[in-house]
DNA sequence: AGGATACATTAGTGAATGCTAATTCATTAG
DNA sequence: CTAATGAATTAGCATTCACTAATGTATCCT
């Protein structure tokens, strides 16, 4: 069985649209600080603060301080309890389909 | 830029360790009733109706009533979001992504 | 030094969430 | 028919969540 507290704490992460746009926006620029991240994203400078804190613990971001500015970036391996986890059920579905390939073959020849 | 509901709904969905021990259950076991998915569960059977409505909302099971039995199947095709999140943002796994969605796609009837 | 800028943190609030206990509805068994 | 079983639904409750507004803490600039 796999460990269900990553998995967990990653989707639960990336559930909320806020967040998750914040985070597809850091994936999408190399890195990038807060106050650009701020900007369109509809919430206030300390809600984003809270969500890349909420990302930082998910593993999914790291942070780099200059100066006064904090550049963010992904972390890829962040979301790699995600992938484990669908990558584990998606071979059940494999197992099965393939037991139901060979079942059909043998009633219908 | 991919619709955000899909993907909202099912991490949402997902992101819940006892409704996801819920659905794994199912995927693990072909057919499977309330009362055995309550069985060991530690919830109410109440619960897991709640829990059930979520993933059948979230497209990620479907019911077959047969008498006073209710039978729950997994629906693999409602990972479909989550795997079209993750092949455009988890670029890094690309390649090992794209067999398992390939996979699925065999699967999908 | 003093003001402005970038970011983090806190307290407080309304909404959503997951659960239980109890009820309801439908179906099967004696 | 009556009792029991499987499952869904409801009301109520405690907890969590995402947000704002305000404050705190550095750092940069003139």
């Amino acid at each position: 069985m796999l460990d269900a507290a990553p998995i967990t704490n990653v989707m639960r992460t990336l559930a909320d649209p806020t967040r998750r746009a914040v985070f597809e926006r850091i994936v999408r620029t190399d890195e990038i600080t807060v106050v650009e991240l701020t900007r369109g994203s509809g919430v206030t400078q300390g809600a984003i603060s809270q969500h890349l804190k909420s990302l930082k613990r998910a593993g999914l971001v790291a942070e780099r301080p200059e100066g006064r500015n904090v550049y963010y970036r992904a972390r890829p391996e962040g979301l790699e309890p995600l992938f484990d986890w669908m990558n584990h059920y998606g071979v059940f579905w494999r197992e099965r389909f393939a037991n139901l390939r060979n079942l059909l073959k043998e009633i219908d020849p």
